[in-house]
DNA sequence: CATTGTGTTCAATTTCAACTGAACGCAAAT
DNA sequence: ATTTGCGTTCAGTTGAAATTGAACACAATG
């Protein structure tokens, strides 16, 4: 890898970091999920450690919930001890559908408040509109994951 | 206002603080859009710091931040000196307008550097994959917004 | 002119999640 | 049986953001 690429690469894993934190993944998060989408292939838990300058606890914890959502993968080697982990081929099918369920999540709590109204109370109006407004993002994350699987076949 | 109603009230404006600071701002400034949504009329700077039990500091913050981001409006009357302050009636539209520019911008951002990569990389056949991603999901809330404007007509 | 009622500012405090690193448990290798 | 290499755990630390509250500036009022 040249020097040029390996300059990318590495402001790429830090972009990731702060992208992730804004969507309230912490920083290691989002690093480790940056370098296993630029490499590509598996990375073995103690690169993640040494190459992120991060202790070994943090990549336990971080890569677990990256694992756990589904946006990567842990593979583990016949004769070799460690821990390998790579991006998950439907990563960002998996984004858009954990983002969905959020939001619709969201929207049935208000819808809660607003049944929980009296129909004369003008409240009730504005929560049911807001309740519609999850509604409707939630329809156009599943368009966009509908159209991110037509581009990828 | 029935005690109720009243419970409802202040567990709406709590869940609005806590849905809010999920989303990258602070719980206060949640818990200031929750009242205005619930009540709907003008509420006073001071009625604000008082109901919510919280310095006025805090209410100058971040009723200035929400003005700013355009979810609610100032009112200011004849001969009296306090600051009012409404939801704006376009509130949502006003929501989804910034996160589709934010996630344009991750999407731009993450295009420059598949760009900045020589095209026999296969990291920049996945980071333009991650840029579609982001554009499918600006799409995704166009979309939105316009069922959201049929709903209000 | 002094006083009162505003919102703003900013330094200090508080809070809270991220992170560390040492201790640990476990399994494989020697 | 001991050592080595691995991931996990958790108590402690750190750092950043939220919040406070007192000082302030300003304008209206008396």
């Amino acid at each position: 890898m040249t020097a040029e690429i390996s300059t990318i690469r590495t402001e790429f894993i830090d972009f990731m970091g702060r992208a992730l934190e804004q969507q309230g993944l912490s920083p290691i998060a989002g690093r480790i999920l940056g370098l296993l989408i630029f490499d590509g292939d598996a990375r073995s838990f103690s690169e993640l450690a040494e190459e992120l300058g991060v202790s070994r606890g943090s990549i336990s914890a971080n890569a677990k919930l990256l694992v756990h959502k589904g946006t990567i993968v842990k593979e583990n080697r016949a004769g070799d001890r460690q821990d390998y982990f790579r991006i998950a081929e439907e990563s960002f099918e998996v984004m858009l559908t954990s983002l969905r369920e959020r939001v619709l999540q969201t929207a049935s709590s208000v819808q809660d408040f607003a049944d929980a109204l009296p129909g004369d109370q003008s409240a009730r109006r504005r929560l049911c509109g807001m309740a519609e407004f999850y509604r409707a993002m939630a329809e156009g994350i599943a368009l966009a994951k509908a159209r991110l699987a037509k581009i990828r076949c």
